[in-house]
DNA sequence: TCTGTATGTGTAATCGGTTACACACAAAAG
DNA sequence: CTTTTGTGTGTAACCGATTACACATACAGA
């Protein structure tokens, strides 16, 4: 690989002209920096990112953490960071914390010692004090936070949203299923469920699903049937959970949506594919991570944030896990 | 953050001592060492990366490169390699290249100018000159290749077994989709099925699916039924394609498996939660990652690789949408 | 006593960039 | 004609580590 001495040799100038004329800084004749592109041209030469970042203390360098990359709402959320970081030059590196403390701890550190120049953390225990202590901006995705920027669906209205859906298409014996309680977002829309089925005055029992991942999904599913057999209306707590009680409601033969309602929470890809197609709650998955990307980059230019939380609308997906209702409007 | 210079003033040695007791090198006085090692605690000392690597032309990264993170398949692989690679002590950092070209090479230049020690590439493009040019290790994933070690699975049987199953389940007007053309592995499935077919004497129609992407896997679905209404077996390309086939199976009322049966590829973790639940070729891609880091890691000790190309098994994966067959063992 | 080897440590160069500072020169201002 | 200001460029220090080399000491064997 060519270096800047290099460039420098064979353009018949000094390191610094070449670095001048690389990043734009003070003064630099225009004849000269004709010669300086010919060399870089001629080279193939790129600037060395370790050596700046030595210099600097930033890389271009974002890191992303995510809980469960096999979780395809994770993997779409990093889509939306990606294309909006992308057009701006800076290039995205995904660490898989993979629901486990050390692993999180373990990448915000190889993030910190390789000078990333800003961090996205979708990770359940955004409460770490390893957070508190990065010398580069943060913004919590898929989460709030008091003391960092970050960009959120609203949960609870999504809660609220899917129970009244249910209740105005007539379950009336409904399971609320409650996510794990590390994920605040499985909390807010917990909590807005119960909110709306209390106040709608409808009988209901709740379940906790102690995970999202896709192995324990099924194992929710049979416990739910066990434990209530005749639910006719379940608000799971995210679409991978739902998926595996659609599975087990057609092994124990329940027809949907006549005898078993159900709603997801997410609305990822394949929940359209799901037989019946999954009714679920949509999280703009997709431009939630553009909007942290752009938060971000706003701190990283220092600019000023005139809002710190960024809530997104959710919105209920009508598919065929739910029956018509009296809709209004 | 304190330096290899605060650590040595505090033990009261040079950085050069510092330097030898942290990795080990040359003679430090055991004396000497306790002192540092106490020097280190208190200031929380880590040595920088950057520095280290500017100096080393090494990091400690491994690079990842995946062709779609929205695919299920490929965040199991990327599980499989990163576990192994936490077990040996390095860090993962994913690039997804979204099957485009200039965003691979975008990720390829990243991963070299941040010094990565290795790279896996599960990418399409595996013939581009930049990874010719690398000054590290590469080993590719989910497709072989003359040049460089590669870890996959065998597609062709894979292609064979699925069509086999399928004849020996009864279906005779069997419909076979073309994965898109530049994933190797979809060629080596296609043709094995192909030949498969031949052999067997079967009629057959094929259909390309151009892509493996969920947005556009209802279109060939839609496509499939209109153009071949009365196929009553799908070799799919994979397993995105298939539960895309199955939702429009429902639609336009196949009853699966009696009139159609549908076997896809890869088994992601959905396949088994679709209903009918999906028969599918299994790719064991979680193992196919921890191969693929093994191969890597052992290229990075500079031990001789014993095999160059790594081809794991595929299984055929008993589920709802094929019938019982007169098995053979 | 002299030489050779093993042990322990420090100085300074190096990796590949960036930038403060000094200096040279030209044109404009006084 | 001197002074100021704006351009253009090079030298060298620096970022935080690693390591070649020099040097000092201790102890062995001759």
């Amino acid at each position: 690989m060519a270096t800047i001495k290099d460039v420098a040799k064979k353009a018949g100038v000094s390191v610094a002209t070449v670095s001048r004329a690389i990043n734009d800084k003070g003064y630099v004749h225009e004849d000269t920096r004709k010669l300086i592109d010919e060399a870089i041209r001629e080279l193939n030469y790129k600037p060395n990112e370790v050596a700046r970042s030595l210099f600097n203390k930033k890389s271009r360098l974002i890191g992303l953490i995510l809980p469960d990359i096999r979780n395809p709402f994770f993997p779409e959320l990093a889509r939306g960071v990606e294309d909006e970081m992308q057009a701006h030059g800076f290039r995205l590196i995904i660490g898989n914390a993979d629901e486990q403390l050390d692993k999180e701890i373990d990448y915000i550190e190889t993030f910190k010692l390789n000078n990333v120049i800003g961090l996205i953390s979708a990770s359940t225990n955004a409460v770490l004090s390893q957070y508190k202590s990065l010398s580069f901006p943060l913004v919590l995705l898929d989460r709030t936070s008091e003391e960092h920027p970050s960009v959120h669906a609203d949960g609870y209205a999504g809660g609220r949203l899917a129970a009244r859906e249910l209740v105005n298409r007539g379950s009336s014996r409904i399971t609320l299923l409650k996510g794990p309680v590390e994920f605040q977002t499985a909390r807010d829309r917990f909590k807005g469920a119960v909110d709306e089925l209390y106040s709608a005055n409808v009988e209901f029992d709740v379940m906790t699903t102690a995970s999202f991942a896709f192995q324990e999904a099924e194992y929710w599913a049979k416990e739910l049937f066990e434990k209530y057999p005749d639910t006719d209306g379940v608000i799971a707590s995210n679409d991978v959970v739902a998926a595996a009680i659609i599975h087990e409601a057609h092994r124990v033969g329940k027809k949907m949506p006549e005898e078993l309602q159900i709603i997801g929470f997410d609305d990822i890809p394949f929940s359209q594919f799901l037989y019946p197609a999954l009714s679920t709650i949509r999280q703009p998955a997709y431009d939630m991570g553009r909007e942290a990307a752009k938060l971000l980059i706003k701190q990283i230019n220092g600019e000023k944030l005139e809002s710190k939380r960024i809530q997104l609308p959710v919105q209920f997906i009508e598919r065929q896990t739910t029956r018509k209702g009296d809709h209004h409007d």
